[in-house]
DNA sequence: GTCTATAGGCGGATAGAC
DNA sequence: GTCTATCCGCCTATAGAC
């Protein structure tokens, strides 16, 4: 960059563009490192606790510095809680997109163990989307696109099965019926809005249930967690009309 | 107290008793004040943030008077944990004895939804049980019994339906049957250990659709609570075996 | 972009006087 | 039981040099 600084303007800018890539190529990793050290803090102190200080010690970076690359704590914050959402909507469309044969059932089964999964693999970030909010956060709109990526993976689960004529008729009391049709406006408008309310009873049961496991209130109640969760996660397909071959 | 001190044996005993008694008198209200300022800081900043400082403060304590009745942040943060478990558990046993002359299903509801209920008037205490473990916090075997409180009561209505004949049949695949009778011998020996199992996973996506709410998951997806809720109690009524008459 | 230095807070926990 | 004083640590955020 000492280079640039002296020579004449055509070729400082082109020297300028060069560097800017390798500044911004500079810039990804240490943002990347930054966030790395973040989510290892995240899982010893808790999101609450979170703080750029700690985060800049394990760096082993001034704590001032961090502040070129997050300006306030909840930016971290903020993109620490796009990135496990955009993990866990990773995983469930990988999971979703795997089993290449298999009817909705199979599917909506494969999709809740890996939603399961990844929670027990990265439980500090799911109590960090799923868990109690963080006081004095409130996370901006950046976050929403992400945070629906699980739930259009369940619509579109829902859609094939509609479409192959595989879904259930689902019962519906006539005081639920305009909050059904308001869901089913918003979510998945092709789809029947009885089936629509029961897919968002069973969205929010299933984080129950891996709730449960990953925040410890299994603890001595359930033991073959893997072989509960497996026939839970069919009872919410059943639940949700789909049907197993 | 000065007085009991140079008394006879016998007095100062009367006396000590008496002072005994306005001292702990006194300590219980100090207690409760204390436990009444933590749980302000709970909503305000979050129990992994919960301070003695802070509670010394607002009520004008030095912060080192508060170990006299709290040996340290985790024992304050325990007794708040039990006094949420205890306050859930009595709303849930209260709800279920009210309907003098309903039968189980109907009870069933009516204690999903006090518990719904409960954590909406009382967020930041559901959090504290039911959120995000608190990172550096082992609860102590202390709150077990009240932490089981809410699990007894639809233990009881599984109960009386199945001795009046009204709990209904479950399927069970035969990989789970193990651990259904493992679950059944420890939470109700007398129940059939499919129904235990399903009281289980119904318990746990209670607490799923419950948390969703509470911890605002369901911000512009599900908007008329009340009456998305009662249908989802009812389809766990269903799920547990209970019938409607 | 990174550093040092700084301002102006916060915390848990203990010692020792009264 | 309550206080003051203290130890030693932590934090967010900014200013200004390089």
């Amino acid at each position: 960059m000492s280079t640039a600084q002296g020579a004449p303007k055509g070729i400082a800018h082109e020297a300028e563009q060069g560097a800017k890539g390798a500044r911004a190529r500079a810039r990804i990793e240490v943002t990347a490192a930054i966030k790395d050290a973040a989510r290892a803090q995240l899982a010893a102190e808790g999101a609450a606790k979170l703080s750029l200080r700690a985060v800049a010690r394990e760096l082993g970076m001034a704590s001032s510095a961090l502040y070129r690359y997050f300006p306030s704590r909840d930016d971290l914050l903020t993109a620490l809680i796009i990135d496990a959402y955009d993990s866990l909507g990773a995983a469930a469309e990988e999971a979703c997109a795997a089993p290449a044969g298999a009817g909705p059932a199979r599917r909506w089964t494969v999709v809740c163990e890996a939603v399961r999964e990844w929670a027990l693999a990265h439980p500090h970030e799911y109590a960090l989307i799923y868990g109690s909010p963080v006081p004095g956060y409130k996370a901006p709109d950046d976050t929403v696109p992400a945070a629906a990526r699980v739930g259009h993976v369940f619509i579109g689960i829902m859609r094939d099965a509609h479409r192959g004529r595989g879904l259930a008729k689902q019962a519906l009391p006539a005081g639920l019926r305009p909050e059904a049709r308001r869901m089913a406006a918003d979510l998945a408008p092709d789809l029947p809005p009885e089936s629509v309310a029961a897919l968002v009873t069973a969205w929010a049961e299933l984080f129950g249930l891996v709730g449960f496991e990953v925040f410890g209130q299994f603890h001595r109640v359930v033991e073959d967690r893997e072989a509960f969760f497996r026939h839970a996660a069919e009872r919410l397909a059943n639940a949700v009309g789909l049907v197993f071959a």
